[in-house]
DNA sequence: CCAAAAGTGTTAGGCTTACACCCATGC
DNA sequence: GCATGGGTGTAAGCCTAACACTTTTGG
């Protein structure tokens, strides 16, 4: 393969993972955070990543990342930007492409977690980070608060079946503000994308919240009818 | 600089940039191509490109690419995405980050775009294009679409006088679709981000239509007070 | 005077927002 | 029977979208 191109200069590419999941009981927004376990800068508070291999694309490299951590695959996984100031890591010169990937937290292997050291801390409370790894957590976060305006991927952080109120409460955790309880349901309802359970969720009232889950497969025949999702919120 | 990380593989790492042009005479958005200048596939159509040296940044040397190509600094570009399927090259691994800048195709110096024999092709005519710069071109127009209505950059494609018509010709031009006059013009002028001057354009018709320029410390100013531009049009 | 392009307002309907009370149940 | 959280409807106004004629002027 490396006929051409010999002669020129070539950098240590990462990935680095910015991994979202959402904790239903104390409604907050988490990242999955790792003490670096080599130096430079060992111990301190880290995104989870690793380089590129020769033989695996941007995508493989921070599914590996992932999966390694947290044993899951085949997770919701988006690119977000490259990060390639030459004195952005002081170990070396490192271009490292962030990724963002949101996670259902009850899903995650626990002996992979305590393995790998891997910590949940709560959006609004982050440690100082390792390196550059506040700005790719920051441009990550921007972008999830978008996407989940255009994109039905809120669900992504939830259990497959889940109450209103949850999902209400996840999107003020995501938006970091409040919202109107009946004009959220009016408008997430209104879009067919939810199918209503006979189950209720007894745990957090009395009366009980009925569960819904998400319908996929509903998303994907709408859209390919021209429906747009969109969930922008007062 | 390089004293960990020293046993990691490297890759070449180069940027491709997507290079938007507006024809306010034929009414085209265009981009412009090169034919490329060394194997493999030497003489193909592809994005203007280059490797990222050692000692700068990826912004920079997609500046550099651009300023290369056309004597243009200063110009507005977005990182787009991070391309690295091993095989996406075929004379070797090279992970490339493509971009979008967005120029004034009159600002361009003639003499060097005769040099590096770049030429402008309609948007909607594009050639094959070599290896995977499709792609990018793909993505990059879609980001484009997505930014202009979000964003007051679709001035960094026009003059620096320009008329109402031929702001509404550019968005369509970018949309591909027909807009609403009336409609199209109370919006943007809502806005208060233009300014009407005294002076017609009188080329194209005998009526002739004024200028107007864009504000770019108004639209500063009223995004501090938390605005937010939006041509969403129908 | 005519052809060609610039410029201009209004209306209906849909969507967004704001807002407060009843319901079901466990203790 | 009461405290707790779940669930529900409506009205005002704002924004969007649809739509057609007048103005200007060069030839």
């Amino acid at each position: 393969m490396t006929r051409f191109y010999e002669s020129i200069e070539r950098h240590l590419v990462a990935v680095d993972c910015v991994i979202f999941g959402y904790d239903i009981i104390d409604k907050n927004l988490k990242l999955l955070l790792i003490k670096r376990r080599f130096e430079p800068l060992k111990g301190g508070w880290s995104l989870p990543g690793g380089f590129v291999n020769d033989d695996e694309s941007i995508k493989e490299a921070a599914g590996r990342v992932l999966k390694q951590l947290t044993g899951l695959e085949q997770v919701y996984m988006e690119q977000s930007y490259a990060w390639g100031e030459p004195g952005r890591d002081i170990g070396g010169r490192v271009i490292t492409i962030s990724h963002f990937a949101l996670i259902k937290i009850q899903d995650i292997d626990p002996v992979m977690q305590e393995a790998s050291a891997a910590h949940w801390r709560n959006i609004t409370r982050l440690p100082d980070m390792v390196l550059d790894h506040s700005n790719l957590v920051g441009r990550a976060l921007k972008e999830l608060k978008e996407r989940v305006k255009v994109k039905p991927v809120g669900f992504e952080l939830l259990p497959e079946k889940f109450t209103l109120v949850q999902l209400q409460d996840l999107y003020e955790a995501i938006y970091m503000k409040n919202v109107d309880k009946r004009n959220f349901r009016k408008k997430i309802l209104s879009m067919n994308l939810l199918e209503k359970m006979d189950e209720k969720e007894k745990e957090t009232s009395k009366k009980g919240a009925y569960y819904y889950k998400f319908l996929p497969e509903k998303y994907e025949e709408f859209r390919r009818q021209g429906f747009y999702f969109n969930l922008d919120v007062n």
